[in-house]
DNA sequence: ATGAAAGCGCTAACAG
DNA sequence: CTGTTAGCGCTTTCAT
């Protein structure tokens, strides 16, 4: 691939000057910038990014590191990034930690050896253990979930408070023994949705009973098997707050295999709207997070901070809204 | 951060002793080995990417580019790349080209830019146009739709035929003025699948008729709308072969408000197995396409290509499957 | 087995 | 406004 120095010398210039005419910068001669434009297309000239980089000291990628690409929820915040991102000037990777502390150190390795301008990272259970990211340098924003150390940059959801709430319209529409479903202990998420829910047995005069709590992955099969025990139980819940939206398929299906029908036998509740959610019979409940503005956030916030590495870290808190369809409707 | 030299500088020896040592060149001695880790240890060296990349002249960097991050077939396809790619040490990003053109000439302009190892696409309706990807010297391959020029290692899936099945199968089970709902002319699985429809008609003894063919983005709101103007014909189709499953969600969404119960008033089959098919009401018949596999295979591929670039291209044809549910069934 | 040194392609002082 | 030149951090001959 042809190099500057081969369209200096087709241009007849010297490799300044080229580098300065595709780069834009505003005091070459317009002739000679034409000139060299000529040449550049002409050669196919496309610059080498790793050379540009060792040289500049920086690079214009973003790395957006989540747990699960496969959920409509982290996409919609990659889409916020990336129209931040991409409006600024930097390219966005999007790697798949799969909620494995392994993949997600890989990758934030990989952020750190390319020297990355700036990672999003929605840390998993572990991330906290391994001091990880604080360690490496560059900047960094936790999305969705906080560090476990708790400082540094941050966008959130006030998922507790929508866990609350969530529970609060269960019980105001005459579920009795509600049950909650949430994912691994050490999620901050996960965590955070059962103290929710915990809020709002106590504010409605409920016992809270360990017997109605379940912990799983944040995956389908995971979900289905603990909605399964839960619905076999003597005493089954006869109302279901679920975490994420990939957990509610496998608590719809349990519930589909133990012939109870949402809403009329057992009130559901699900984290996420995902795009199907209007599509089940009935329609499904749910508390619908800002994930894209999550994103939007979350990238704005880590542009700041790579243009102001010393500013004071910041805490985003978005609201989620309870989205009340059929499956928490008794009739 | 710390660089090669400080590393050397401490340990007492020379940066190319160290570059080896931490390369895991076996001639180095192992005591000498010994003290270089113990040095990149306490200074928490990072090799830099670019540098290693300026000098080798290589990365070990994929590239995969998809029309849609929030399709579950095109994140089930990032998994297989994902898989492979690591085993052989390559790491992997993710570009969303959003089925635009310019999206797509921008990624894969990085893609060239920072010399990437490779790059893996699906391309977009216009891809074709523009010479794009045969112009850049990165090796490449297409996956589910090959490019426009036809030439270059791609993996496919035979959607015609699966289309040609899922017709014949919905003649079959009674449904007489069956329409088709495909994405955009132009691109290769739309037009395949639309082809594979006339196959099923003809091979049913059916007439082609083109009133009862619509082409839409490959989205929820395209299909709802298309679907509604099917619906309001004054001679409405009685069962639908819908593209892919985001398209399934808008259709689904325009059956239920023209009060149409899928499968017993007008009979449904959607490519593409969503988690949330089962879960719809009733279930939904589906043509299930292998994309984990398309991924491995594309990604295997890639990393033959890359070790010789001489290899004639190749195609690869997987097969898909006909999962027959509920709404392909009258009673 | 180790070290010295060149050079990958680019940008940014600096000089003119 | 343009050119000369140094050097980013690393790997890899080439000597030793």
């Amino acid at each position: 691939m042809a190099t500057i120095a081969e369209v200096a010398a087709l241009a007849g210039l010297s490799t300044a000057t080229v580098s300065r005419a595709l780069n834009g910068v505003p005091t070459v001669d317009p002739e000679l910038a034409l000139r060299v434009w000529r040449a550049a297309e002409e050669l196919d000239y496309q610059p080498h990014g790793p050379a540009r980089s060792l040289r500049r000291q920086r690079t214009a990628v973003l790395a957006l590191i989540i747990s699960d690409v496969e959920n409509p929820f982290f996409t919609a915040i990659a889409r916020g990034v990336e129209d931040i991102a991409r409006a600024e000037g930097y390219s966005v990777v999007l790697c798949n930690s799969d909620e494995d502390v392994e993949k997600e150190r890989r990758y934030l390795d990989v952020a750190a050896t390319e020297r990355m301008a700036g990672v999003i990272i929605s840390p998993t259970a572990e991330t906290s253990r391994s001091g990880v990211v604080g360690a490496a340098d560059t900047p960094f924003v936790a999305v969705d979930r906080p560090l476990p150390s708790g400082n540094g940059d941050c966008v959130l959801v006030d998922t507790r408070d929508a866990a609350r709430q969530a529970t609060v319209h269960l019980a105001e529409r005459g579920y009795d023994r509600i049950a909650c479903l949430t994912g691994p202990t050490g999620l901050a998420t996960a965590d955070d949705r059962l103290a929710g829910y915990r809020d709002g047995l106590r504010e409605t005069g409920r016992q809270a009973d360990e017997a109605l709590v379940r912990h799983s992955p944040y995956r389908a099969d995971g979900a289905h098997e603990a909605a399964l025990q839960l619905l076999d139980e003597l005493r089954p819940p006869d109302a279901l707050l679920v975490a994420n939206s990939t957990m509610a398929i496998g608590v719809l299906e349990a519930l589909r295999e133990r012939d109870l029908r949402p809403g009329r036998d057992v009130g559901v509740v699900a984290f996420d709207d995902a795009p199907w959610a209007t599509l089940v019979d009935p329609p499904l409940s749910v508390v619908t997070q800002p994930a894209y503005e999550l994103g939007t956030s979350a990238a704005t916030l880590l542009l700041s901070r790579i243009a102001d590495r010393s500013r004071p870290s910041s805490t985003t808190i978005l609201g989620a809204r309870l989205v009340a369809r059929d499956t928490s409707r008794r009739d």
